[in-house]
DNA sequence: CATGAATGAGTCTTCATTCAT
DNA sequence: TATGAATGAAGACTCATTCAT
């Protein structure tokens, strides 16, 4: 990598780091060049604009993400395995891409408007489909419960998986497969323990 | 009610769903009072400033939520009782509120660093002793999993629910109560069927 | 005087006070009102607009202060008694009307620029003529000091005796006339005793 | 001095013309840009608001103000010589620095009430302890008289230099030095001449 | 590559004024 | 006479962006 390039992902590195934290439109361009030790005008040698550092920072996540969920959905795996996967490479990625992940939850939803973000909806899609996939499939195949709104269930494990970003340290007690693992674990097979999973049933149909 | 208090109520319905939409921060007052139907200085005779609207709009959710909250909380009910009802009085909030929940989730942290806002922090507080309190119970009573981290549990729930509000759009296919049972039975008893958890865990620990 | 004469009046004095304090630009329409008992708008069935409050509290000023120096001028008084008549008459004007003095003061500089004041430009002008034909006349009858620049003189006494208005408070330790003697004595004779002015001048003109 | 510095100094100039002709309120910030070629935005890249505009040109003016005053204080000199030489030394500050004294004479007593003009008032309690204290001495040496109140000779004393500003134009016909000896020949001496003082002494107290 | 100095569009806010009731 | 609610023009200030050096 060419010094200049480098010298471009550490910027864009400060600039995630700052959108994440005070929101893109609150973050104004001079606390960027504050932080990377520059004034404000110098960052337009290395970037157009504001714009097109958010830009730069999510599609450069969206496509890493992109990459590890195509490996998992290729892989030929059930729909459990591919929801287990999904999620274990969702939050490798919020450790590997905290801030832009935040940004991106926060907003993805406004910057969506603009043509040039065309490429935010056009990912949700995929992702839709993606998580939609592996559900229906889980319910035919009998791995995931038929009685559930399919599409609540969907809403559920996104938000569950990526709010995460918001409170995510990386380096903190937990690794990111762990995290996965547990949340997994709430979602596969609920809070409740078995026994007592049991005698409500029991109670409720009896 | 006094017809300024209900225009005072109406203006301030209207900021709410125009913050909700687009951030408070990428909120212009004259965008409220374009869809208030008047010109942006006229907002200045109902309200001192933006930063007030908000504060009043927040104030007065995270009032009504409290009103709910210590309902349930002060009923007496057990652990998984109380978190049910935690829930179901949360989706009602948020049918109710949708616009504040929306706003509190997205602002409420960078909000929260202004004094005038403390009680966000504050709220925050009440509500993690609330929940954190009723999963503990539950751990204790055995009718919640003792294998699982308490606090990312407790994150995976709050998150989990409120996020919702992103969503949600009130008079919809789903009645709150609806969503709340969906959602419970899902956090409750996992998306596995029966059957299969107990397959799964044969498989796991033979 | 009509009652609806008289509540102008009354308001006038109010405005006049605030004005006096804060400043004409300042000042705010409400805050007069608020000071009134009545909302900003309700001025408005008294008074065209906020310059015309002014506007009548200065030219109700001037018309009696002009009254008063007129009698003085028209009393046919030597030089002397005639400076002493009018400094003994502005100081009665402060204590009678300090608000609107002090508002001339400071204000009347900048108001005069409009067509609508053009009286202040007026009376500034029969002011500097009045007191320079004192001061000449006096110079002429040998009264006053001939080696005194005549324009300096006449700003030192003008500015010497209005200026009193900034701190001037009625019912205060001294009567304006009291005052009006006091600067009088200072003006006229300095504030060296005699024998020391002699002893001075000998030292400086042997 | 840095070219920055220089541009500082000439920017605030601008501003203290403005501000002096037309009063603090009264001035807008795009006034001030006009006046100095630029836009009213471009004045923030210099001075973080209007407010700390004033605030740098009276804190300069009074820093040298003081400045010369301790001089005068420090030297040793009689009650008489220090009223002289303040005097003087206050002319030649109206001379050069005319706007941030007409300017401190119009605003001070508002600007004031702001903390952050807490310095005026200090600035004047120290200036009042200086000239009291001068009369005071040259009333008990003798040197002044002791038949006038002293308070009120302060302020007369204090409010004829100053008000000079309003009027003095550097580079007129007279000299600060000039006005100041003409000044205090007023003061010391007053406008009768001394034949006349000893006629009227006279008459007054046969 | 970076700085310093600006631009210009836009934001929140203030305030004199109006007017139906 | 006074109120309540608005208007509209203007003001201070912010900020992304530009550009000569």
């Amino acid at each position: 990598m060419s010094p200049s390039a480098e010298r471009r992902r550490e910027l864009l590195s400060t600039a995630a780091e700052v959108f994440a934290a005070q929101g893109y439109n609150a973050t104004t361009v001079r606390r960027i060049a504050d932080e990377a030790g520059m004034l404000a005008g110098s960052l337009y040698y290395h970037f157009d604009s504001k714009e097109s550092m958010v830009d730069e920072i999510l599609s450069t996540f969206l496509d890493e993400l992109w990459a590890g969920y195509e490996a998992v959905l290729g892989a030929g795996l059930g729909p459990r395995e591919t929801v287990e996967a999904l999620v274990t490479e969702s939050f490798r990625e919020i450790d590997r891409h905290r801030a832009a992940v935040a940004i991106y939850q926060k907003e993805s939803k406004h910057l969506a408007a603009q043509p040039r973000f065309g490429y935010l909806t056009e990912s949700q899609r995929r992702f839709e489909r993606a998580w939609l996939g592996a559900l229906e499939r889980g319910v035919a195949e009998g791995v995931f419960r038929a009685d559930l709104d399919i599409r609540l269930a969907y809403r559920f494990l996104r938000d569950t998986v990526w709010v995460a970003a918001s409170w995510y340290r990386p380096g903190g007690q937990h690794s990111p497969e762990e995290i996965a693992r547990q949340y997994l674990s709430m979602v596969l097979d609920g809070i409740t323990p078995r026994e007592r999973q049991e005698q409500q049933e029991r109670r409720e149909r009896p």
